[in-house]
DNA sequence: AATTAAATTTAGGTTCGTCTAAAAATTAAT
DNA sequence: ATTAATTTTTAGACGAACCTAAATTTAATT
């Protein structure tokens, strides 16, 4: 007698896209989270979400009730990690071996994460090597699922004459992408905190050898840890 | 003043699959193809097929009037042109970087051919060494949709006493490919027809330093190129 | 040429994922 | 604690892509 451990293989690409919203939204699907922002996040009307909502509590990947916000359970936490697993492995082999940058690799990624072939992900991931972070720093779930970051923290919540190496971005929007390139602020850079402006939250970092003033909206989406 | 020359950039994951039929179907679709054998091949119903040639004729990618089957403008031919260049690039990629057999490629590549990303297939175009077949021996069209075989000829065809390279496949079936494998007939092989047997049709070859007895079939779905 | 058979199309229906507009529940503000 | 504002859900509709069953056209056979 056997107990069905696999996941959901015949999810559609809009119900994939649904636990991986939920995912993000809700400290990795174990908060509740409201109809509306994800509505808002997927560009989509509450009516929809609310619809999608019911399919997927049918199907057991998500907890629902009326009014309450949706969290997922342990199989769409499973899930959703299988497809972000996904995503962000396509991720470094498109910068890794197709020359994309940092800032193009997003969108192609989510269309490639949809792509349903178990040989294919494994295989992929041997080809990069077994990489533990996406181009952006975030960690790749591991075949179970697991996965997490060092103890890194924002720069904005870091005290003066802290020093660590830059090993993520919260925000990876194009824009935050090219402006950090444009800066010369990359992974991997050692960084230390000068001085903080109070006056606007700002702070002075030593980057490499040079020395930068940053406001404290890039601080806070700057990811250091401490080495 | 600009006229369009793109192609149709928003075509649904059917509309894509229907084209490359017709396309397969219709001698690369210049030749009118039935209703009925696009249903068959499609595994679907022939009234389903007669609605979507109807969608596709209104978007001009299909020439169509009732009952007398559809063809490709060329429109549809170069649209069909760049969905089969992406299916045999990615089936490259899985075999000469992934490792799969290639009797294992085609199902992935089928869901891999509708993403959508031009950057994506001139970079894979890049990474592969910009191959001219893939792993059957069909050729690959250029960005363009220009491509040809060299002069190839079915083994069936040829007179006793031919000499050639083994350099594609008619059938591409899991079992074909898997039954030449056992019997260690593979692209690249120099293979010499010693004798026909009137009989059965079957034929003696030999290939590399072996003699081997193959049916007709076989013969009939292996592509020789005359050395 | 008339009849039968086969292929194709039409008509009407289903499911999926979306929408709008209106109703209901929850939360915030007076 | 009412009222007002917001959030969420229901109800009903729509397009895409499919289906079944019936009608129509073309092709094949007598």
């Amino acid at each position: 007698m056997y107990f069905c451990i696999n996941l959901y293989k015949d999810m559609t690409r809009s119900e994939e896209n649904y636990i991986k919203t939920i995912f993000h939204l809700g400290n990795k699907g174990t908060e509740a989270v409201a109809t509306n922002a994800i509505a808002e996040l997927m560009e989509t009307k509450p009516s929809s979400v609310t619809d999608m909502v019911k399919k997927l509590s049918e199907k057991d990947l998500v907890n629902y009730k009326r009014y309450q916000g949706v969290s997922l359970t342990e199989l769409g936490t499973k899930t959703a990690l299988g497809i972000i697993r996904k995503h962000r492995l396509w991720e470094v082999f498109l910068v890794d071996k197709l020359d994309f940058s940092w800032d193009e690799v997003h969108e192609v990624a989510e269309q490639l994460e949809h792509i349903k072939s178990d040989k294919l992900i494994d295989k992929l991931d041997a080809l990069l090597n077994y990489p533990k972070f996406d181009p952006h720093g975030d960690p790749i779930p591991d075949k179970n699922g697991a996965f997490k970051h060092g103890d890194r923290k924002l720069l904005s919540e870091l005290p003066v004459e802290s020093k660590g190496i830059c090993v993520g971005v919260k925000d990876s929007s194009t824009a935050f992408l090219k402006f950090l390139d444009k800066n010369k602020i990359a992974l991997g850079d050692e960084i230390t905190i000068l001085e903080k402006e109070e006056f606007d939250s700002s702070f002075y970092i030593k980057i490499g050898n040079r020395r930068e003033h940053i406001s404290n909206q890039i601080a806070s989406n700057l990811y250091i840890k401490i080495s």
